[in-house]
DNA sequence: TTTTGTGAACTAGTTCACAGCT
DNA sequence: AGCTGTGAACTAGTTCACAAAA
């Protein structure tokens, strides 16, 4: 593929099919599976170094962990020549890369809404937020909550001043963890605050403008489905 | 997204194209987007439904839950002549139908394994299990908290009495809620006692036999993957 | 008429297979 | 030799568009 078309300066209003590149800034359109790969690949990559790995290549990859060795050599060749022909990935370097790319390399300070249950189950959760992510806040409206905190120490505010906690400590992620019935208010008020990713574990669908990035887990469809392949598999659809 | 579970090398029973079912053997072969968008279409009919309205077409559906109406119509198709031409589908009764075909109609019971902050927040969450599910046990092996139970009441067992109490009790789900290191060895324990539907909280691949079906939510994943998309400026919505 | 159900067309995503680099 | 990076081939999934039915 040959990289260097996209810099002659083209309005590029509509792009054209089979072009690779995003109109809006320029970089490669990476669709979701993909990214959610690249997340695996440096978990593996984390176990291959604890080990004393030095070198990896998307074959041994592939077999150990379960994957496509065409397809992690095609995921990380949409971020350049991160291996060397002849001898695979350097494990370390291939981190670090990726640690990059996945933008885990900024600490990221995240925000919980809903100090209930799950909320604050989440905020403690070990080995949930692994390196790269730091819970800096819980937020509230039941009055008996706000100035406490978590077991593990996460404060919880009012969330009317999210807002201001958002600016003040930078948060970038918030996490839904409200009942459903003020689901979309929340969303609207994190997005007043700023903040561009949110991680939704509330059933249903929540409006967002085009350039905030919402992520649902919905528990209620995925138990569904569990459900759904057990009346099947069962084969005693009637009973 | 949620990172499922990846079946390498399934065989894939292929149902010759054009092929209709017509035993119970034979069952078309269901995609897991499909069946994922089975349970929110149930989720748009109770809504309907709870509003008073008696009938309604693919293309309403469709413009009110943004959707698409083709694939409605095509999801359904699967399971016979759901709809009717120039009406559309009555609420209600397809309400039914995919109550039905989700097996929801059964009373599935779950259980959770792991009395953790994760685990009981998910026993207790209110409207996480809606219709259809029932969290019946909780399992850990921390002495302190066996024989306890949570808020809610959802006793905690032993988990050495996994296999008794899921044969008692019929317990159909089981939810994974143990730190990663004990992960396996809870799964193993899980199909050993019959349990052939796992959602699965713990980060990493599992192992599991063919015929039990494994869905997993990877938060760090998910966590990662929002981070990635921060990192580039790329935004864009859920589905 | 209206709207479903469905082959055909299209699009996205995965895997193959090999050229080219080390 | 070994292994990456990548076009080509393949497979899965979505949307279109229209014949058939109410």
């Amino acid at each position: 593929m040959i990289v260097g078309q996209q810099s002659r300066g083209r309005p590029a209003t509509r792009v054209p099919a089979g072009e690779k590149f995003s109109a809006r800034r320029m970089l490669p359109q990476i669709s979701e599976a993909t990214t959610n790969r690249l997340s695996v690949y440096l978990r593996c990559l984390n176990e291959l170094d604890a080990e004393g790995i030095r070198t990896v290549s998307s074959k041994m990859l592939a077999e150990r962990f379960d994957l496509n060795a065409a397809q992690i050599r095609k995921d990380l060749a949409h971020f350049g020549e991160l291996g060397v022909r002849g001898v695979g990935y350097y494990v370390r370097d291939l981190k670090r890369q990726l640690r990059h790319i996945l933008g885990l390399d900024r600490r990221l300070k995240v925000a919980i809404m809903g100090a209930g249950n799950l909320g604050l189950a989440l905020a403690d959760y070990p080995g949930f937020f692994r390196e790269g992510f730091r819970i800096a806040a819980l937020f509230d409206n039941f009055h008996e909550k706000i100035g406490q905190h978590s077991r593990a120490g996460v404060p919880i505010y009012d969330i009317k001043d999210l807002r201001k906690i958002t600016v003040r400590e930078r948060i970038m992620i918030a996490v839904i963890a409200v009942p459903l019935s003020s689901a979309q208010t929340v969303v609207d008020k994190i997005v007043a605050a700023g903040i561009k990713a949110i991680l939704n574990f509330s059933p249903g669908a929540l409006r967002t403008p085009e350039d905030v990035k919402l992520k649902t887990v919905d528990l209620t469809v995925l138990l569904e489905s569990l459900s759904f392949y057990l009346a099947r598999g069962n084969g005693a659809a009637d009973a």
